[in-house]
DNA sequence: TTCATTTTGTACATATATGGACAAAACCAG
DNA sequence: CTGGTTTTGTCCATATATGTACAAAATGAA
């Protein structure tokens, strides 16, 4: 039907979200992914629209392999502390294999660009303030299940969670240690009254 | 004894200390911030000597009036918990009153720099994780005051205490109420059993 | 009023970065 | 093998960005 693109878009999707992750959203312009790529900036511009377009696929991309994507998933009549027990504790486990030591790249992105960037930065910042949302939602099941007194405050702790998720993650870039990673995160969880054990 | 500057220098650190918080380091360019300052490049450089130079005199600009700074001013024989309490107090207020939401100055560049500047990257690791040893500090010294329990893990705590700094600086790109984000900023703080109100 | 000092302004060479315009190329269906 | 479609490659004009080099300017001290 047409001319067949030289690369593999989802690929090419993928490559930007790595180097998205690794050096900034900034860093990451039309012209260097372009050669990163192996095309040129006009078949970018056709193929992705623009730098937000193309960051905005990588983001979901990201999101796919993140370990908070388990958030998403969680059907609402299983036991809730233990997938965040366990998020945690993957957390703890990729940040500290990176050997990059990137942190999240969502984080990042809302700290680079939150503020500054007219589409991206209220984009993030919804991003981040659904997050916060949908643990709450998660909370108040747990409630609902038994997993937590029926007197949990869900929207303070959710709060309070979300800010941990965040820190953590901006901690791992600076701290790289699993096990440290891990003393923690249980802190935080056994603080909030969150913490349970997989079985 | 020579040519006077156009400039004042500790203004103009603190002129960059402003444009760096509300851009990010990558976008503080020297051609941007000599234009900005009313210099040439060839002051720029002569002045600061580099971009990396400017932002390390940037730095020590802001930490001497972000809120944390009273951790680095905290005697070893007055209460410690009431001055945490008050410094995320502090956080949350001056964090909400910000109408740029720009967060932590410190905290963005960690999220931009560690891992892909080579020199700017180690340096604020080592900032954050200095800052987290002297709260476990300062917690030990809580618990030799008798704030603290004797069997508390100050390492532990904060480490803790540290992810929801970044965490709740972080969120306040996103959350803009201050009322919202003392939600958040109580929560972790009773829950890490570190709360505990100004006389 | 000369001299030493430091800042300033201009120039240079080069690299990065943007986004659109337009022709040529490569494909497939009919 | 022709025609429709989409991608590609090249060109354009312009702006940003870096770091150094060197002469000119502005000061205070001797």
């Amino acid at each position: 039907m047409a001319r067949p693109s030289k690369i593999d878009k989802d690929l090419a999707v993928s490559e930007a979200m790595q180097a998205i992750w690794s050096d900034g959203y900034a860093a990451t312009s039309v012209k260097a992914m372009s050669e990163r790529l192996g095309i040129t900036r006009s078949s970018y511009y056709n193929a992705f629209g623009s730098q937000e377009a193309l960051f905005k696929a990588a983001l979901t991309s990201y999101a796919a392999l993140s370990p908070d994507h388990v958030l998403a998933e969680i059907d609402d009549d299983e036991p809730i502390l233990p997938l965040i027990t366990v998020m945690f504790k993957t957390i703890c486990r990729v940040r500290a294999e990176d050997r990059h030591h990137r942190g999240c790249m969502i984080v990042n992105a809302l700290a680079e660009l939150a503020g500054s960037h007219d589409e991206l930065g209220p984009f993030l910042e919804d991003w981040i303030l659904q997050s916060a949302a949908r643990l709450e939602h998660l909370l108040t099941i747990a409630i609902q299940n038994g997993e937590l007194p029926a007197d949990t405050d869900a929207h303070a702790k959710a709060l309070a969670l979300q800010a941990s998720l965040l820190g953590l993650n901006t901690l791992s870039k600076a701290l790289h240690s699993e096990a440290e990673l891990w003393i923690t995160a249980k802190a935080s969880l056994k603080g909030l009254g969150l913490f349970a054990e997989a079985n």
